[in-house]
DNA sequence: TCAATCCGAGCGG
DNA sequence: CCGCTCGGATTGA
């Protein structure tokens, strides 16, 4: 494998979803209305594919096994916790934050900073009151949570 | 220092 | 039941 490499992931499904891996590491996945071309090196990044494919056909798939980048440390603690939270399954902002040991204000900041949205599943964290936000939109966050048969009020 | 955040509790109608 | 306010942790400018 070359000592730099840059790979990337597309995977249609109600819009297409599109992740960038740098290095073995997934640095930024994101929506999209158009769809690209994968650019694959190596076998994670083709596992990671197929697990993509998986999931967006509603199929249980864990990816905490997957590298990814955390903007800050705080956001990695917060995102390492999000990423407990089982396919299926929500978890509320002040629940998040008891386990972090911070506010529920300063979880959504975290979870706003999230560069890899689906692959560390915010979507699973709900406000007390309703469903949140949702920096790709919360259109998508609904259709996410319908996918994994999450009942969202 | 300050505004901006994927919140939540408390209070007054 | 609604709307408003405020406490609060964190980030980037």
């Amino acid at each position: 494998m070359p000592t730099r490499t840059r790979e990337r992931i597309c995977v249609s499904w109600h819009l297409n979803f599109v992740a960038e891996i740098n290095n073995g590491v997934v640095e930024r996945s994101f929506f999209s209305r158009y769809e690209v071309e994968p650019v694959i090196h190596s076998d994670n990044t083709e596992k990671l594919m197929r697990e993509l494919e998986k999931y967006f056909k509603g199929k249980k798939v864990d990816f905490r096994h997957v590298p990814v980048k955390y903007p800050t440390h705080f956001c990695e603690r917060v995102l390492e916790i999000v990423r407990e939270i089982p396919f299926g399954k929500t978890a509320t902002y002040s629940e998040v934050a008891v386990k972090a040991g911070t506010s529920p204000r300063a979880v959504g900041v975290a979870l706003k900073m999230n560069p890899v949205p689906v692959i560390v599943p915010c979507h699973r964290v709900v406000s007390k009151g309703g469903i949140g936000g949702y920096s790709e939109g919360v259109e998508i966050k609904k259709r996410l949570l319908e996918l994994e048969g999450a009942g969202v009020y």
